[in-house]
RNA sequence: GGGGCUAUCGCCAAGCGGUAAGGCACAGCACUUUGACUGCUGCACUCGCUGGUUCGAAUCCAGCUAGCCCUGCCA
């Protein structure tokens, strides 16, 4: 059965097949301006995928060519993030900086060929004579200059001889074309700014538009992958390289970005929020920046399954969220120990237990896994169960503890619920029941059956650890910001429970350790926050439940 | 009175003139020492709309409609 191919395949597979190219090199060319998120992780894994695909290469080549925004800060991080997505640039990690030497001989190129001139208009001369996007520009004044002018104007800017702002090098294309992209777009501008790797070698520094293509070509890049916003730039992508006479030009395919529902995409708004401290930092386990999902205890392979799950197109779409985390559930369920953990504590008290007794109980950790071995779990009078995990007056098909029902208690024994105690409030305190022996697990007893099974953990043994359940951050409009734009609510999308119980050997737990709490869905042990013997676990995902308590 | 792109199930997404793949979600049944998992079953007589071409159209043509993007010396 051959799997289909995407639509950036088919492209790739024509390209071949036409001989256009022999082979296929693509990269991922984040700017250096903030943190990586599932975005990009989109980006990052097709393009590394698809070249490994092709047998081809794949390139990290950082877009640094406006100093205001980058940070050599966010050039480690990302390198990290991209690591760890497992996208390998092998020897290939570049800068678009270090190609400015060749951009500006490109540059000169042009000027020679009287496609680029030197301009005197101001910021908002070139906007009014630009045009709109109903009606067409007007020829810059300057467009007109010789070619021995601009070739000694454009030095002249190269050597600081003009302000910010003062001059820019415009390439000539047509002020009438019904794309504004093509509308003579600047290709240079004066900039008299220190850049994170060149310092001060530079006053002029290159636009996107003439960059990139540039960029590509000399890495030899054959399919420029980028999102759909770039389709009115390819145009003028073709004609830089096909002004520059580049021997083989790259071929730019447009892609649709990925969205999420119910979470913060996007760099600029994630960036508020972590500017205005909404949240923890950049790796605020809320966030889908890479940080944050890692942090949360995400793995890369459910993040890469995700992305290939998706599919590729050049519909604007909207992912939601329930893929993301079927992916990670799916990623973990072999990998993780399953354990008991109480998040809401109930005593439970096994009267007819002997008292000050303690029995090892043999547990293995993961049924589909037996791999994973088995381990000894305490087991005494006293325990802890989950709270919903007993009503006084149950529902219908209510199968857990309630007044004379029995359930059993996970690797144990069934045990017989004969009452319960309650405080003068009425809030039940602790219940009661009776285990019978003959059940115990590993025994093979089959005299009769229960319907529910209910985890739990031995009260004086449990280890107190914190658990931090996310929902994930909503609306940021409606929820974080008010109508002025300030922080107004505190986003209760993160509850932490600080008297959770777990098993003991989960005391020891290290950093992105991750584990099935049973029934309470997969938790990975947070790396900052944890310290030996009191980790600080937070909630992955919850696992999928049907039945839910009727509620109103 | 501009240009570009997109429209197939609640959400992704195959399909490329021969009579609607798949995944997520959802529902039901079975199984179960996690009401999880697993297994089985169901879930678009229809492909934004209207016409046309054709023996035959989601696929070709025409005209509409809706959504996204473009008027940074950002990328």
């Amino acid at each position: 059965m051959e799997e289909s191919r995407n639509f950036i395949e088919q492209a790739i597979d024509k390209d071949l097949a036409d001989g256009v190219y022999e082979t296929v090199h693509t990269r991922f060319p984040p700017e250096p301006n903030g943190y990586l998120h599932i975005g990009h992780a989109k980006s990052i894994i097709l393009n590394s995928m698809t070249a490994k695909k092709y047998g081809g290469k794949f390139n990290l080549r950082f877009d640094d060519t406006n100093p205001t925004k980058e940070k050599s800060e966010f050039v480690d991080s990302i390198k990290a993030d991209v690591k760890w997505l497992g996208a390998d640039w092998e020897d290939r990690l570049f800068f678009a900086s270090n190609y400015f030497d060749q951009m500006y001989e490109y540059a000169v190129k042009l000027v020679k060929k009287g496609k680029a001139y030197v301009s005197d208009l101001n910021a908002e001369e070139i906007r009014e004579y630009r045009g709109t996007l109903k009606e067409p520009g007007k020829d810059d004044p300057s467009r007109n200059r010789s070619i021995e002018e601009n070739l000694q104007m454009f030095e002249d800017m190269k050597n600081g001889k003009y302000a910010d702002g003062e001059k820019v090098l415009r390439a000539k294309i047509d002020m009438a074309s019904p794309n504004i992209n093509m509308r003579d777009p600047i290709i240079y501008r004066v900039a008299h700014l220190t850049h994170q790797n060149t310092g001060d070698k530079w006053c002029i520094y290159p636009m996107y538009d003439f960059a990139h293509p540039l960029e590509d070509a000399i890495e030899g890049i054959t399919h420029s992958l980028c999102t759909l916003e770039f389709e009115d730039h390819r145009p003028l992508y073709n004609w830089v390289v096909e002004e520059c006479e580049i021997a083989n030009p790259p071929r730019q395919i447009e892609f649709a970005k990925l969205y999420l529902n119910h979470v913060v995409t996007g760099k600029r708004y994630i960036k508020k929020l972590v500017e205005d401290g909404v949240v923890d930092g950049w790796d605020d386990p809320r966030l889908v920046s890479i940080a944050g999902l890692r942090r949360r205890g995400y793995t890369p392979e459910s993040i890469r399954n995700f992305v290939q799950l998706l599919g590729i197109s050049k519909a604007q779409s909207t992912a939601e969220m329930d893929m993301l985390e079927y992916c990670i559930r799916e990623d973990l369920k072999p990998k993780a120990k399953r354990l008991m953990a109480v998040l809401h504590p109930l005593k439970l008290i096994i009267d007819n237990y002997p008292e000050g007794q303690t029995e090892m109980l043999d547990a293995v950790n993961n049924p589909e896994n037996e791999e994973l071995g088995s381990r000894q779990i305490p087991f005494g009078r006293e325990l802890y169960i989950e709270r919903e995990d007993f009503m006084e007056e149950p529902p219908k098909k209510y199968f857990r503890l309630f007044p004379g029902n029995e359930v059993r208690l996970m690797h144990a024994y069934f045990v017989k619920c004969v009452g319960f105690d309650k405080d003068e409030d009425g809030n039940i305190t602790a219940v009661h029941c009776t285990y019978d022996p003959e059940t115990k697990q590993g025994t093979g007893f089959t005299g009769r059956k229960v319907k529910g099974t209910i985890h739990w953990v031995k009260a004086d043994t449990a280890v107190k650890v914190t658990a931090r359940l996310y929902e994930g951050l909503v609306d940021p409009e409606k929820d974080v910001y008010d109508e002025n734009g300030n922080v107004n609510v505190n986003p209760t999308s993160v509850t932490v429970i600080d008297d959770c119980y777990v098993e003991p050997e989960l005391a020891e737990a290290k950093a992105y350790d991750s584990f099935q709490f049973v029934r309470n869905g997969f938790f990975c042990a947070d790396c900052k926050d944890s310290k030996p013997g009191a980790p600080v676990f937070n909630r992955i995902v919850s696992l999928k439940s049907s039945f839910k308590l009727p509620t109103a």
